[in-house]
DNA sequence: TATTGTTATACTCTATAACTATA
DNA sequence: TATAGTTATAGAGTATAACAATA
């Protein structure tokens, strides 16, 4: 099974050096100083997304979905009718790697490929009404768990900061 | 060769999608909607860490170091005297996958393992002449050339503010 | 000739088990 | 017995070239 294991992913935690040390002789197990690094927006940035990741994994452990699944299934929803060009592109999957992911989704009747009447070489793309009811679900785990956690964390107004920012970055950086 | 490969992996850019078509007859060739994704923090914070890191591989050519390199220099140079398992657990690489880092760091001569008197399983690290001065180097571009483009595009108090909810998502989420 | 979906393939990252040499 | 570094390996993610069907 290929998605059960993606939630077994992230496992190793930064941070933890000073564990395993056998604090016989001299314990000098002293934390490390991470220094500049702290400093570092790639660096910071790379651990929350890999945190936030972890977290959405989890919350969506009962339905079974990735961060990725979850994003085509939105896309496809609020975009019926594309094909498989357009809705890749724009999540920025390269299209060869999207037709394993469509395969997967549309093995579990989440979505559908639809031979095009107008242009015979294209795959419209569709939820079914399975794929409907799911993404509704994983709407409100994601609403309810995942970013109700990062309000409480961060509080509503700078959440919405953060990802004022973020968008900044994504878009014109 | 493996590092120039590198820097030009992050080529696929998103919401292209519309741009080949033949706007021939009917040119419905309309943006995607990205309705909600927009508002996933997940997705937007992985994005910007793309933007960020293949900014910093641009930055970095002249001395072909990507940021899990850079990371590593930092951290070594600010933890002198560490061995192989501290510094990579600090920095969240599994031991396995830290030997062929720090083979590729080594035979470039930036770092090197030295095996301790104390217990001779670990190999202390440190930064070799070359590796103090190609960090240095590489601090100043970072600074000049990455972390100042972000001041640019966000201002100076929005990317301290950035910098301090993006930290507390990686320590506390 | 160009485009859509697809296959094959390769390279990077990440993860686990097991070996060796030391302790 | 346990730990540090290492090897081997496997799985995701991501990248390119090329093919068949269709335009």
């Amino acid at each position: 099974m290929t998605v059960s294991k993606t939630a077994e992913k992230f496992s190793e935690k930064p941070a933890d050096a000073a564990k395993g040390r056998k604090d016989a002789g001299e314990p000098q197990t002293e934390a490390l100083q991470l220094g500049e690094l702290s400093e570092q927006l790639g660096y910071v940035l790379k651990r929350a997304q890999l945190k936030v990741f972890e977290n959405f994994l989890r919350c969506m452990s009962s339905l079974q979905l990735t961060p990725a699944q979850f994003s085509v299934l939105l896309l496809v929803e609020k975009n019926p009718g594309r094909n498989q060009t357009e809705i890749a592109s724009t999540l920025g999957i390269l299209r060869p790697n999207f037709v394993a992911m469509l395969d997967n989704l549309e093995s579990r009747d989440l979505c559908a490929r639809i031979r095009s009447t107008n242009d015979r070489r294209s795959h419209i793309l569709v939820l079914t009404d399975k794929g409907k009811a799911v993404l509704a679900r994983a709407k409100k785990l994601v609403a309810t768990k995942h970013e109700a956690r990062l309000n409480d964390l961060l509080g509503q107004s700078n959440r919405e900061a953060l990802l004022t920012m973020l968008a900044k970055i994504a878009n014109e950086f």
